[in-house]
DNA sequence: TCTGGGGTCCTAGGACCC
DNA sequence: TCTGGGGTCCTAGGACCC
């Protein structure tokens, strides 16, 4: 019998982290907050019982969340790395190829068994993750990963099916497609669902049926792709293991506007310290480097600016993309205007050990060496000691405008000093 | 007053060439 | 003054995802 993919997820993941490490948390409402307490980015299904918008801004329902005993946490980034990698480890002994696709879920594929039935290998999935871990997770089972997507959202909403739907199993698909809006189904976003409903297209079944001569028209090979997958067609692979990145992207909203050159420069030194730190850790150094900041879209006057250089060598070594980013900041800078937030972007990405050597003015080789073993220095202290145990002097010390996080959770399964404490009697 | 962050993929269209 | 056809490469921006 042919393979079953699996897409399996956590339900209400940075909301169930959070009861997970508070067990006093269960049963009750909580919202995780986005970074600078902004929005709301995750809510258990009691948060969400109570009419708690996805997304919405905090200080729009602060009032509602207050009257209603909600409890609010910041995002704890730290916390939900980790019990994501956890996750990620206990499902790889259930399963015979896994694709990590998101911070909390993950494509599977497996054998089926010869009677076809999934069902005991779902259930002991399941409740080994409640028990090790204490989040629950539901699991849709199906010939392609747009079905699959689709089956985990009936696994979650259907209260029949305990968290488990295999849609490869079904003699049936079609009421299932009927019942998903067609605006529920992977892959089409706004746009796409628009015009499906412009044409009478409302649910999964008629997407996977229309004329598809039509949909390449509109949507192109991507929804030709997506079409044949609705038909149990898989043609989106599995990919294993990380594929290498092609860009990587540090950028924040500050907690309070900047109107300060100076301040701009201290915000754009420190997402270069980041996201220097990441190229290294993913071994790769960047050939072109972006920087951009923006006024709020939400205020009148909205500004938006770029400005990019390449670098004449590539290079992960914070020192020189230093250079490069502080020389972009005065063409993105303007007087007056109200800077809510800004970034930068690392392109044009290779593998460290491919460096193409500059032909006219080479490094030399032992001068390149101390910078690289300075740059692994720095980071093992940061690893070791806490992020921002060396720092450098270009990204100012505690600036006013960095993120806002004002409920935060202990870092309890990374920090030494914030594991939780269990009395015994 | 306060509205997230980090990605990928695809296409259209411009620049340039013969 | 007339000014085709076909190709490649690059970039910006749209669309979508969690």
């Amino acid at each position: 019998m042919a393979d079953a993919l699996a897409l399996i997820d956590a339900n209400n993941f940075y909301a169930s982290c959070e009861q997970a490490l508070e067990p006093a948390l269960l049963g009750r409402p909580v919202v995780v907050l986005s970074n600078n307490d902004g929005c709301v980015v995750s809510r258990s299904s009691e948060a969400r019982q109570l009419g708690i918008g996805m997304g919405k801004p905090y200080f729009q329902i602060a009032g509602q969340l207050a009257r209603h005993g909600v409890v609010v946490r910041s995002s704890n980034y730290a916390l939900y790395g980790d019990m994501s990698q956890r996750l990620m480890s206990s499902l790889e002994p259930f399963v015979a190829e896994l694709e990590v696709y998101s911070i909390d879920e993950a494509f599977a594929r497996l054998p089926r068994p010869r009677h076809g039935d999934l069902h005991r290998w779902a259930a002991e999935l399941r409740s080994r993750i409640r028990h090790n871990l204490g989040l629950p997770i539901a699991i849709g089972l199906a010939p392609s990963k747009v079905l699959a997507k689709l089956a985990n959202r009936i696994a979650k909403g259907d209260q029949c099916c305990a968290g488990v739907f295999d849609l490869g199993r079904e003699a049936d698909p079609d009421p299932w497609l009927e019942s998903t809006p067609v605006e529920e189904i992977w892959g089409v976003g706004r746009q796409l669902s628009r015009w499906c409903r412009l044409r009478g297209i409302a649910n999964a079944r008629q997407l996977r049926d229309m004329a598809s001569g039509e949909l390449r028209a509109k949507a192109g090979v991507v929804g030709l792709r997506l079409q044949l997958e609705l038909q149990g067609v898989s043609c989106l692979p599995l990919e294993e293991g990380p594929t290498a990145k092609r860009e990587t992207c540090v950028s924040r909203s500050f907690s309070r506007v900047i109107t300060d050159e100076s301040e701009l420069r201290q915000a754009v030194a420190s997402y270069v310290v980041r996201a220097a730190e990441k190229l290294r850790r993913q071994r790769q150094r960047s050939g072109r480097l972006t920087v951009f900041a923006r006024t709020s879209p939400f205020s009148p006057g909205f500004y938006s600016q770029a400005a990019s250089a390449a670098l004449p060598l590539a290079s992960n070594d914070t020192a020189v993309l230093l250079q490069t980013a502080l020389r972009l900041v005065p063409a993105i800078f303007r007087p007056h205007k109200r800077f809510a937030k800004a970034g930068v972007l690392l392109q044009e990405l290779q593998p460290e050990q491919q460096l193409q050597h500059h032909l006219l003015t080479p490094l030399p080789a032992e001068q390149q060496q101390k910078r690289e073993a300075l740059m692994q220095s720095i980071d093992q202290l940061n690893r070791r000691y806490g992020a921002g145990t060396v720092q450098w002097a270009v990204c100012g010390l505690q600036p006013s405008w960095m993120m806002r996080r004002e409920q935060l959770s202990r870092a309890a399964t990374t920090r030494l000093s914030d594991l939780p404490t269990v009395w015994a009697r």
